[in-house]
DNA sequence: CTGCAGGCCGGCG
DNA sequence: CGCCGGCCTGCA
């Protein structure tokens, strides 16, 4: 069937920017072909070398949509060129892993997602997030397929524990629970955000149960476009005291080398590294 | 059967 | 204020 859209890329690898864990909700169908959920709409994408054909189950703003979310009005040709003068490190992580974008994800859900992501594996995370959207979210049917977006706050208001309980949040359904009421009550929380400068947006962000330092910097790299932030899970802890430090060093001290050897390309390094050293090339 | 998975909370020194 | 034990749950 003919494609809703077709748009031209350089420097995109879609399997790369879907696979390296900053999103939970994208099945892939068939070879470089995969279905997700952005915002509003069910989207089938394609990526045929230096092509991607899109199939939406609304084409209002589609193009707007897909380049927004998948970061295509940013030159990451001249991006990956700039990094990879910063070290051999980074120079030979890109080598593997060129064309993952750093996505702009849709806020609730991000933030909702990541909270959950806490101490949990990516199998799992997936699966709630699929059965809050599957109990509270709007049912579109795309090419005979049912799916379900992500439930905006009004949908999800009255949610109760036993719910989420029942998506395998597990201990964190108080967490969401609790950060769901506070949205209620507080309707500006998430659109003062956007506008924070981002060490405001941080500790901010960081008030809301269940959000520590590492779900605070995905959400500010996911879905709130500062690029400059450098998230350290255990993998990139890892990685980053195997390549720089010889040693057991402290998240803290991990982060604030990054912050200063990368600076404001360090999110985008950040998912070289950790894409990488989880398919073991480096 | 234990250990562990993209951490965070809460209580303690 | 930094440290550290405990934690839902499913899968190896």
């Amino acid at each position: 069937m003919k494609p809703d859209l077709e748009l031209n890329v350089e420097c995109f690898n879609l399997k790369y920017t879907l696979e390296c864990g900053q999103c939970f909700r994208w099945e892939c169908t068939e070879n470089n072909t995969y279905v997700g959920v952005i915002e509003d709409r069910v989207i089938k994408i394609k990526q045929e070398e230096n092509k991607i054909l899109v199939w939406s189950s609304l084409v209002d703003n589609l193009e707007e949509v897909v380049c927004e979310y998948f970061d295509l009005n940013k030159d990451y040709v001249s991006l990956e060129e700039e990094i990879a003068k910063i070290d051999k490190n980074v120079e030979e992580s890109l080598k593997y892993s060129s064309g993952i974008r750093i996505l702009n994800q849709p806020l609730f859900e991000t933030i909702i997602s990541y909270i959950i992501s806490a101490n949990n594996n990516i199998k799992r995370i997936s699966r709630s997030v699929k059965d809050i959207s599957r109990k509270y979210g709007k049912k579109v049917v795309f090419e005979n397929n049912e799916y379900y977006l992500f439930p905006t706050l009004e949908e999800i208001k009255n949610i109760t524990m036993d719910d989420l309980l029942e998506c395998g949040t597990g201990f964190r359904a108080r967490y969401i629970k609790n950060v769901i009421n506070y949205f209620i009550d507080n309707n500006e929380f998430l659109i003062n955000l956007k506008v924070m400068d981002t060490d405001s947006a941080r500790k901010s962000l960081m008030t809301l149960m269940g959000v520590g330092p590492k779900v605070a910097d995905c959400i500010l790299l996911f879905s709130l476009k500062r690029g400059e932030v450098f998230p350290v899970d255990v993998w990139v802890k890892r990685i980053m005291e195997k390549l720089y430090f010889k040693d057991n060093t402290s998240i803290k001290e991990i982060s604030e080398f990054a912050k200063d050897k990368f600076g404001k390309h360090a999110g985008i390094i950040q998912q070289h590294l950790f894409h990488n050293v989880r398919e073991g090339n480096i």
